[in-house]
DNA sequence: CTGAGATCCTGTCTGC
DNA sequence: TGCAGACAGGATCTCA
C-alpha cells in the first residue's frame, strides 16, 4: 500500500502527538508479521521516551532515548491513533499496540501481514536500513546519480527506480506516475534512458512525491491516515489503473517484474 | 555480482 | 450463489 507519501503522512501526523512522550507500554498481539517480532521488543519500549518520529525510505523510525523502533506498512499496514485509550475498539487483524504515558494509544492493523516491527540500538547497521538508496526528496538524488546507475544496469527502468537499494520511498503508483510524466515506456532498459530523460524522470519524481505528500497521499483501497482520513491524491492520479489518459489514449497495461505497469502507448516511447 | 520468479498472507473481484 | 483464479500501494529469498 503505502509508499513514500503515505509514509510521510503517517509520520507527520503521529510525530506531532507523540515527539516527547513516553510509552508506557507495547502490547503485541500477534508477532507473525514479515518477520516474527522479537519479545525483546516489548521489554525495551514499554518506559522509553520517544524524541523524535522519522521517515527512511518506507520506514517509520521512533528515535527512542534508548534504541529505535522500526515499523514498515509492508502492503496493507495501517496506523490508527487516538488521543483516547478507550476510543478504538479492538478490530480484527490489529497486531500491536503501542500505550503511552498520556493514554493515548497508537494501534498497528496489517491484513496481509507483509509489514514488520523491530527494534535495534544502531540504526544505521540495521539489514532494513543500512543498504537503502538515496532519498528522492534529497539532492543526492540527481540526474547524475541515476544515470550512473542506470547505464550499468539490464533491467526495465521501471524496476530500476523501484529499486529501494537505489533510490527509497517509488513504489508501484508513483512509478507509473513519474514514467507517464516523463514520457518514458516502463518497459525501456534502463541503459537506453538518456541523460535528458533521466532529468525529466528525477523531475517527475520529486514532483508527484511531493504533490502527493500535499494531498496526504493516495487511497486505493487501504490507505488511511491516522486519524481515519482518506489521501486524496487518488483523484489526481494520471496513469496508475486508469483506462484513459488526458490525451484521449486507451492505457495500456502490461506486467513488469510481476507488477501492473500502466503507459501511455502514444506519449511515451 | 545481476536478474527473474516464487513466496509470504488475506480479501476482493471477475468470470464461468 | 458457489467456486476457482487473478490480483492488490512490498520486498526478500532462491536459483540460474
Amino acid at each position: 500500500m503505502p509508499e513514500l507519501p503515505e509514509v510521510e503522512t503517517v509520520v507527520r501526523s503521529i510525530n506531532q502527538s507523540l515527539k516527547s512522550n513516553y510509552i508506557k507500554t507495547l502490547n503485541i498481539f500477534n508477532d507473525k508479521l514479515r518477520w516474527k517480532i522479537d519479545p525483546y521488543t516489548k521489554t525495551i519500549a514499554s518506559k522509553a521516551q520517544i524524541n523524535n518520529i522519522y521517515r527512511r525510505g518506507k520506514h517509520i523510525i521512533f528515535h527512542l532515548d534508548k534504541g529505535f523502533l522500526i515499523i514498515h506498512l509492508g502492503m496493507t499496514g495501517i496506523i490508527r491513533y487516538s488521543e483516547t485509550k478507550s476510543y478504538f475498539s479492538k478490530e480484527k487483524h490489529d497486531h500491536y499496540e503501542i500505550i503511552l504515558k498520556d493514554n493515548s494509544k497508537l494501534i498497528y492493523n496489517d491484513v496481509r501481514k507483509f509489514g514488520s516491527l523491530h527494534w535495534t540500538d544502531d540504526i544505521d547497521k540495521h539489514f532494513l536500513i543500512e543498504n537503502l538508496g538515496v532519498e528522492p526528496l534529497s539532492n543526492d538524488f540527481n540526474y547524475d546519480y541515476l544515470k550512473n546507475i542506470a547505464k550499468k544496469r539490464d533491467v526495465a527502468i521501471k524496476n530500476l527506480i523501484m529499486n529501494q537499494n537505489i533510490v527509497v520511498g517509488v513504489g508501484n503508483i508513483y512509478a507509473s506516475e513519474a514514467l507517464y510524466m516523463s514520457g518514458i515506456r516502463p518497459n525501456r532498459k534502463s541503459k537506453y534512458v538518456t541523460i535528458n530523460d533521466c532529468k525529466k524522470l528525477v523531475q517527475s519524481i520529486k514532483k508527484v512525491l511531493l504533490k502527493s505528500i500535499k494531498s496526504g497521499g493516495t487511497t486505493l483501497k487501504d490507505f488511511v491516515s491516522t486519524d481515519g482520513k482518506l489521501g486524496y491524491f487518488k483523484q489526481k492520479l494520471l496513469i496508475y489503473n486508469k483506462d484513459v489518459t488526458r490525451c484521449g489514449q486507451k492505457v495500456k497495461v502490461v506486467k513488469i517484474g510481476g507488477r501492473s505497469s500502466f503507459f501511455c502507448p502514444k506519449c511515451q516511447k
